[in-house]
DNA sequence: CAAAAATACTTCAAGCTTAAAATTTCAAGC
DNA sequence: GCTTGAAATTTTAAGCTTGAAGTATTTTTG
């Protein structure tokens, strides 16, 4: 019945082939699934994706983060976190902190108003792709975090 | 041995955690594969992954997109295909042509300086993306392609 | 300790991206 | 045939993003 019963060894053409079908669908997926939360956060909280993340990596860090730290946790360049950091802290989201002993570096930490905020975008946020993962069993997660764990900027892949 | 040997139900806050876990996994990958593509296309080609992008679906279409239908398989709004077809354009790699009895849109084709510019670096491209898949099996790949279906924006999902 | 190198960060120029407004052209309805 | 509305595209303003250059500070080293 199926199309491929057998594991038949495949040429290294096809095998070429297959994984630049497989990336162009994650991309696709990956695309759309950020189409639909930026579209969402926009409309319910006025605020952006690159804003949601790095109040996501403050908020897990109380203590706050060197924008060097920052940077390298959302995998952004620096100067992309200096421009994002200082919309927010002239909403009031975030305080630049000095740092006891190097003035060159900063901490950036949640302000009580932006802690506040950013708990109920999580909320949020996590329905959200709780509804667009709707067809996702526990089991697909599972297999499918396996999967993603042979691939690069995951712990574990050889890279 | 496994931890997780029982196929337990789980409530759906855990079910919600879970998928939010993956999304971030998947978000993580993506964004590290697609940073080192667009490394090496700086690199080897001076070019961009949207130049790609566009690039790669007029190859596709030998016989031409209108900006519009050109917007809808990037998935990328019109304005901002205006402004990377401009620049295209403005090398050589493709061409704006009337349309017959429509003179509000354009179709936009590839140049053979173009078409031969692509084809070298679509070479190229598959080559990384294949090395950056390396850890992932034929079996992996379908298997993963499979999970993707019940996302968003796949053929098939019941969105 | 002074010079050189490394570190933390910001600024800059260019390009990407979006949503919304504006423009031009076409299609329908009256 | 005029007008109204729809369609295709571009323009605009604001923000995101990068890589590279620039600034300030700290650390290393000769």
């Amino acid at each position: 019945m199926g199309v491929e019963e057998k594991a038949q060894a495949m040429s290294p053409q096809t095998t070429s082939k297959e994984r630049l079908r497989l990336w162009l669908r994650m991309l696709r997926v990956t695309r759309q699934v950020e189409a639909e939360l930026r579209e969402k956060l926009r409309v319910q909280f006025d605020s952006t994706l690159p804003r949601f993340d790095v109040l996501a990596a403050l908020y897990r860090h109380a203590e706050g983060l060197k924008m060097n730290e920052l940077s390298r946790q959302l995998m952004v360049s620096n100067g992309n976190v200096t421009g994002i950091v200082n919309r927010l802290v002239e909403d009031g989201y975030i305080d630049r902190i000095a740092i006891e002993g190097d003035r060159r570096a900063t901490r950036v930490c949640l302000t009580e108003l932006g802690r506040a905020a950013f708990a109920e975008m999580a909320e949020a946020h996590e329905a959200w792709v709780s509804e667009l993962f709707d067809g996702v069993t526990e089991k697909d997660a599972h297999h499918m975090g396996e999967l993603l764990h042979r691939l690069p900027a995951e712990p574990g892949a050889e890279r």
